[in-house]
DNA sequence: CTTCCTGCAAAATGTTTGCATATCC
DNA sequence: GGATATGCAAACATTTTGCAGGAAG
């Protein structure tokens, strides 16, 4: 369990109860959530809230977008690096920790002719889960 | 340089300029593409026609989606499988073909608990280009 | 002549902006 | 009290759908 109330005063943010709320949903849920899920589950929460907060989250990298492929923004904590096989048939997503990126990021430097740097990468898979094999 | 007819025949779609069109753009233009892009070089052509041609493809794996962070979906022809380097300054794009996806993928379906089968992934890398860099 | 592609209009969805009010520090 | 977060309305952007006419096989 994460404590909100600490992440946003050493980030400089004022504590309000939006922000508070939205940090412990993705402490509790543990799964990518798009602006609608947020919303939904801060019922009473306007969306535009949801959208500046989940900005103002990502510029001081508390939250980082996903691309899920499933038509809207994903977010999640940045607190442990990880990455996810989605399913393209009901969506399932699961997290698996393992990942090569930083082992061939020197290589493709080395080749790239304008990037010297890289900061971030995103990293997904595509398949269709056992339960929706079997149908 | 792609041959758009017979593509469009070996998947038994109808050829038709729209169709062609986007196809060579495709293939001249070498990078990603959204919508819009395609909407303008394709002066006259309608949006909608963009969209469902797209979706056509995409089903067919002749294009495929990839998500440049860059607010609307790309797409890019699926000939040759490869990823990418964005600038998240100025959104220079550039590829590379050095992917270790493959390698990965066994060791992460035996730990998986709900899938055994894994068809895509995405795999894109973020940084700041050089040019960005001097400013 | 039948199938299905295209364009136009409209709707649905997703996201951003402006401004007045409320809340935090 | 001053700075900034929130809610509401409205604008804007992106994508989907319905339907009639037109082109391809």
């Amino acid at each position: 369990m994460l404590n909100a109330i600490n992440i946003l005063k050493d980030h400089k943010l004022k504590v309000t109860p939006a922000r508070i709320h939205i940090l412990e949903l993705f402490s509790e849920h543990c799964k990518p959530m798009n602006v609608e899920d947020i919303a939904k589950k801060l019922h009473g929460a306007d969306v535009v809230t949801v959208y500046r907060t989940l900005q103002t989250f990502e510029k001081l990298k508390i939250v980082q977008q996903v691309d899920l492929r499933k038509g809207s923004v994903f977010y999640e904590l940045t607190d442990h690096h990880h990455h996810h096989i989605v399913c393209t048939d009901c969506g399932k997503v699961e997290e698996f920790e393992l990942c090569v990126v930083p082992e061939i990021e020197k290589s493709i430097l080395k080749k790239s002719k304008s990037f010297k740097h890289i900061s971030e990468h995103s990293l997904e898979l595509f398949g269709v889960c056992k339960a929706c094999v079997k149908q």
